[in-house]
DNA sequence: GGTAGAGGATTGTTGAACAATCCTTCAAGG
DNA sequence: CCTTGAAGGATTGTTCAACAATCCTCTACC
């Protein structure tokens, strides 16, 4: 009994993180749920206020964020949420056929890890019982990173993380998300039967017809947005 | 002659950084290059009176390096420069096999931008002949890093830079060079001209038989190491 | 040898200050 | 009316000092 309460209270010790942490954790966040517009200027006096921390902070905050590519950092004008360019889209795209292709096409028997992937399936078809296309979305990226967790690496699924967050600041820009992410469902069902089966080859040439899918959408998408900013 | 004037004053403009960025290069630079051991700390007072600037500054600076994995940032104890393991190490090259092999493996003629794969060739080929191994190590990584940037992707040209810049603390614990380096002149001789024939599945091939062996040698060199700190 | 406490060093955060830069507005000149 | 230049205000980048919190080392005691 007292062994157990020890280690809990270790546990509550390894989550410990700094203030200039949590902020960029913040705001990581709020940047993907799309609460500020793509190319919108994060002001640091009104975060500062928001927040009620000192401006060091938050400067600390910014420059975890740099790295992750959902803010650009320009000198003297301040900090800015990201605003992605069909030439991003298109390098994000090629960059996932690559790597979620690559991981998926490697797989000849059914591998071991599968019961994310199957979760995310099933919290896709649940999402789209309910009607709820956002979840939806974000069942299907859950998807995406249950793929290429099948690699067994933590530096992969941490580039899968940083693509994943970028494609989210370019899915704000449709406005449409039943449009978007419906079709995927049946598609991400077949893919995962071709894995059941361990049949990589199979599924790697579905993701890739996905993938070229949704790009071409996106990139439509984009085309019939105004212009982003900067 | 005064519009190219004016142009020569725009691009001074654009090399305008940071203080913290500078001082994120220059420590970048200094990790990589084994200044620090792995595993050191950087005390903030010492790298203040270094370098002259702020605490705040610096350790806006360290954040920047953070997601760059080259520093590990301890709450209340500091930062320190990154140790690999060999986990790390199996890590590492399981992701290069995966990248590089995916981006070589798709090329069916003769891709356009050999000329830097080429020239890291040709700078190896030199060193070899001077032989200076630590140039010959870089020479290697430039090959390396050339092949990936085959793939026209920024992000996977980023992705290669980190994983090199981490390779390169894992080196730094090889205490031979030359045993180290050496032996991949010819090979990645033999990958570019299979890369000229536009036959990237063979040159794809022995890229994955070069990963092979280097890892096992680094793994090697690990093990007849003393364990890192931390 | 193990534990507890004290003290010093260091880190994390805050806030104030100042210099530099940018942006907006206004005025003057062509 | 348009362009240019200057002034003023807002904001950013950096510095500095201060303080609280945490960690680490050392010493003393059992």
């Amino acid at each position: 009994m007292n062994a157990s309460l020890s280690l809990e209270a270790d546990r509550a010790l390894l989550g410990r993180t700094s203030t200039a942490e949590k902020v960029a954790e913040i705001l990581r966040t709020r940047i993907i749920e799309g609460a500020f517009q793509p190319g919108e200027r994060l002001a640091e006096d009104k975060i500062v206020k928001a927040l009620s921390i000192s401006r060091n902070t938050l400067r600390e905050a910014f420059r975890l964020l740099t790295h992750a590519r959902l803010l650009t950092h320009e000198m003297n004008r301040g900090v800015f949420v990201r605003s992605l360019t069909a030439d991003d889209v298109r390098d994000l795209y090629r960059v996932r056929r690559m790597l979620e292709c690559a991981v998926v096409g490697a797989i000849t028997t059914p591998p071991a890890g599968l019961a994310q992937v199957e979760a995310a399936v099933t919290e896709g078809e649940r999402a789209e019982r309910e009607g709820r296309w956002r979840e939806l979305g974000t069942a299907n990226m859950h998807f995406h990173q249950a793929l290429t967790a099948l690699a067994g690496s933590p530096r992969l699924d941490e580039m899968m993380q940083q693509i994943i967050a970028e494609l989210r600041l370019a899915f704000h820009v449709m406005n449409d998300p039943k449009r978007f992410h419906a079709p995927y469902l049946g598609r991400n069902q077949h893919i995962l039967a071709d894995l059941r089966e361990g049949d990589g080859s199979a599924a790697a040439e579905k993701l890739s017809d996905y993938l070229t899918v949704a790009e071409n959408q996106l990139l439509t998408g984009f085309a019939t947005r105004t212009p982003p900013t900067g």
